[in-house]
DNA sequence: CATTGTGTAAAT
DNA sequence: TATTTACAC
């Protein structure tokens, strides 16, 4: 009879999901008559059959293993096929891979916190869904359960002597502790997914099931494949016991090695002896307190809301005899790389409307004839500037600088004669280049698809960032009351945005607002104390410029979106803590359709809110920029030394926000410490939703919701054209729109509230 | 001659 | 900040 323990209120569930063999799989849904048999994957190479990188259980079972050459595999298992990734001209093998992970993510990302872990797994924070479902259904009966649920296995079951308990028992136990209660309901959910990612995908995965990541990563690939484990807290001592240390993420490698030799460790549970002092003494602080946890099956790290990656990068390597010991060869091949790392960027900018600001070349070299033929390593990065032919040219440079480095004199570019050698003999055997600090651009702000942002699922991958209005209302107390315009008359606008309000005071409060869904806003969180008014907030040049006129007297909220590079992020954890201030209460602040004020005139009437995702050095557009992104973004370019201009479009959506509010007299100025505040803001918000429906009607339009997972193809047909393309382009990682029995657009669109 | 190619994170 | 090192699949 399990004890009840006494849980503290933060018990997670944590679901690690790993595809099983995973390329294999995606090469058997391409030809499914390779299903059900030993299958290889090989990346190409003609060098013995190329090495294997996926192995179906079938070629498995005859002793076939990853990292094998493809011909010893073809050895010990004759009936092996062999599959190979595509390898040259411009297409990146693992990109279609990619591809087929990130619709598996996305229907992941229905049920809870994602993080996209590798090309193959995934990290689920299903606390709430799991809460829940405990709330709902608990406990459950065997009847109700699914197959795959039963299918369960549950660690530590059936011990010696006991009377064997099944895993749909165990799922089903009355009076279980609620930490158990939790992970059967986790348990359950993540039969769910699995079964919805193998209907949706034809894709299997495993699931480990536990209490935070690493027991949830340490259990998932116990039983493989296509099945889930769960490890309960009370087995978690046990298992750790024995377990050898390496396959605690972390410790596959030295540190796993030196544990061993300094300590004589075998097992995470023999560090339990150590004191957390020591092993901080042996190694460090940091990797210390982890080490001591870990020895005790507990581990804080979150499950971090990101799908895409943070970094596009490609390489090549040039084994033995295949070493560049030329500049003409060297830059061929820079060549190719370039090429391949623009193609991903614009993949990025296209689908995700990101880019990357850091060019890092990496390169191994082999240097021989002098003192030690040791091989060496060089790293260099710069700024990066899109387009093919500027990456090749800064790819060259940062490669030349890494020679400099790496070889005496100025010799290491010139060819030796006669000798195809250069002079220096350096021989390069692996060269990568890569595109790091992405982060995302504003999307055009009159982009169709930004209306079309909806409010679930801010994770979900294909869609851009949706985070990029605050909506301004309220009061402003600002010194340009008395010049503002008595008539509402756009022609007004203009002068009324001259130049001089700049330098006047502006307070002022952006108005939050709410969502049916605070799920999904987890993530948000308010920055609005006087006291921190004039903190150092580091933050880029686009926040600073936003809340410096506001920041000073007044209060103001900040939203993270989902992307963990996003400027606001950035902002809020760049006090050094790495925190976000969690001690504020979290604030929702709705994003809606606006124009950009830089680039309206008309449209004034409308614009109560103002971009603030301007990061000015990326709004250039360069040119390897495709055509139609550009378009959209057209009106928001400006440069770097436009800082200025951006800050002004601010402080004039403030002001203009300024005027309106003035012509409706509706809401008295607020202010307040954070204690009145947020109840304060908590009403406005009840106002402003009810003013907002009422004016969405007049105008029509205003808010839209839609989801996702209902657009049908027949709805889309009717949409304009380039709305077409733009809604497909944003959906396009997604799984295929379904049929649906609604024919018209407006099924699908209804106006919020 | 030969674990490739990608990606993340932390230490320095 | 830039670079290096470690780790994982």
């Amino acid at each position: 009879m399990p004890v009840a323990r006494p849980d503290s209120g933060d018990t997670r569930v944590i679901a690690h999901l790993d595809l099983d063999c995973f390329y294999v799989q995606v090469e058997q849904r391409k030809r499914p008559e390779l299903r059900g048999k030993p299958v290889g994957v090989v990346q190409y190479n003609p060098w013995k059959g190329g090495g294997l990188i996926a192995v179906s259980y079938e070629a498995r079972k005859c002793g076939v293993l990853r990292c094998m050459r493809g011909d010893d595999a073809k050895k010990i298992c004759p009936d092996i096929e062999l599959v190979k990734t595509p390898w040259a001209d411009g297409h990146a093998p693992l990109n279609w891979y990619r591809d087929a992970g990130t619709e598996v993510v996305t229907v992941l990302s229905r049920a809870g916190v994602c993080e996209r872990a590798s090309i193959d797994e995934v990290y689920l924070d299903i606390t709430e869904a799991a809460a829940a479902r405990l709330l709902k259904d608990f406990p459950f009966t065997i009847d109700s359960l699914s197959d795959e649920a039963r299918k369960t296995r549950i660690l530590g079951l059936a011990e010696d002597g006991e009377i064997a308990m099944t895993a749909a028992d165990w799922l089903c136990q009355k009076d279980s502790p609620r930490c158990d209660a939790l992970l059967a309901c986790g348990a359950i959910i993540v039969a769910e997914l699995r079964e919805a990612v193998l209907a949706e995908t034809q894709f299997t995965c495993s699931a480990g099931i536990g209490h935070n990541k690493m027991l949830a990563k340490l259990t998932s690939g116990m039983h493989k494949p296509a099945q889930q484990t769960v490890i309960p807290a009370s087995y978690v001592s046990t298992l750790l016991a024995s377990l050898p240390l390496k396959k605690i993420g972390g410790l596959g490698g030295k540190l796993g090695k030196s544990l061993q030799e300094d300590l004589g460790v075998k097992t995470p549970g023999e560090l339990l002896p150590f004191s957390q002092l020591k092993l901080q003494e042996l190694y460090g602080a940091n990797t210390g307190a982890w080490l001591w946890h870990i020895a005790r099956g507990k581990n804080g790290d979150e499950v971090q809301g990101r799908v895409l990656t943070k970094s596009h990068s490609c390489s090549r390597a040039f084994p033995g005899p295949k070493a560049l010991t030329s500049m003409t060869s060297v830059m061929h091949w820079l060549g190719e790389l370039s090429d391949r790392l623009q193609e991903q960027l614009d993949l990025d900018l296209e689908m995700h409307n990101r880019k990357a600001k850091l060019l890092v070349l990496h390169a191994a070299v082999h240097l021989r004839g002098a003192s030690q033929p040791a091989k060496k390593f060089s790293s260099k990065s710069c700024p990066l500037r899109y387009g093919k032919e500027k990456i090749l040219a800064d790819v060259r440079s940062l490669f030349e600088r890494g020679l400099r480095d790496f070889c005496p004199l100025n010799k290491s570019l010139s060819p030796v004669k006669g000798s195809g050698r250069n002079s220096c003999n350096w021989a390069v055997t692996l060269i990568s280049i890569g595109a790091n600090d992405i982060s995302a651009i504003p999307t055009g702000v009159n982009s169709i698809t930004s209306f079309f942002a909806a409010p679930t699922h801010s994770h979900l991958p294909g869609r851009r960032s949706r985070v990029e209005h605050f909506q301004v209302s309220e009061e402003f107390e600002t010194g340009a009351s008395s010049r503002t315009p008595s008539s509402n008359d756009p022609e007004n606008m203009t002068s009324f945005f001259s130049d001089d309000i700049i330098n006047d005071e502006v307070t002022g409060i952006l108005q939050p607002c709410s969502s049916e869904e605070p799920a999904s806003y987890r993530n948000l969180f308010a920055v609005d104390d006087d006291k921190n008014s004039d903190a150092d907030i580091k933050c880029t040049p686009a926040i600073e410029s936003i809340s410096s006129p506001v920041r000073r007297k007044s209060h103001f909220q900040l939203f993270e979106s989902d992307s963990r590079n996003s400027v606001l992020n950035r902002c809020i954890r760049g006090d050094g803590s790495g925190n976000p201030c969690e001690d504020l209460e979290p604030t929702l602040i709705q994003c809606s359709p606006v124009e950009h004020p830089t680039s309206v005139s008309s449209e004034l009437e409308t614009c109560s809110a103002i971009n603030i995702n301007s990061q000015h050095a990326d709004l250039k557009l360069e040119d390897g920029c495709r055509s139609d992104v550009r378009s959209n973004t057209r009106e928001l370019e400006c440069s770097r030394e436009a800082d200025e201009k951006s800050s002004r479009a601010v402080q004039l959506g403030l002001a203009f926000a300024s005027k309106a509010s003035t012509s409706e007299r509706q809401n008295p100025p607020i202010t307040g410490t954070k204690a009145t505040l947020v109840p304060k803001l908590k009403e406005l918000w009840q106002r402003n939703v009810a003013t907002q429906a009422q004016s969405s009607v007049k105008r029509g339009a205003s808010n839209w919701e839609y989801k996702q997972e209902e657009i049908d193809e027949v709805v889309l047909a009717q949409l304009p054209v380039e709305i077409q393309q733009e809604l497909r382009s944003s959906l396009k990682l997604n799984r295929p729109l379904r049929p649906s029995k609604r024919t018209s657009i407006s099924d699908f669109f209804p106006s919020a509230k």
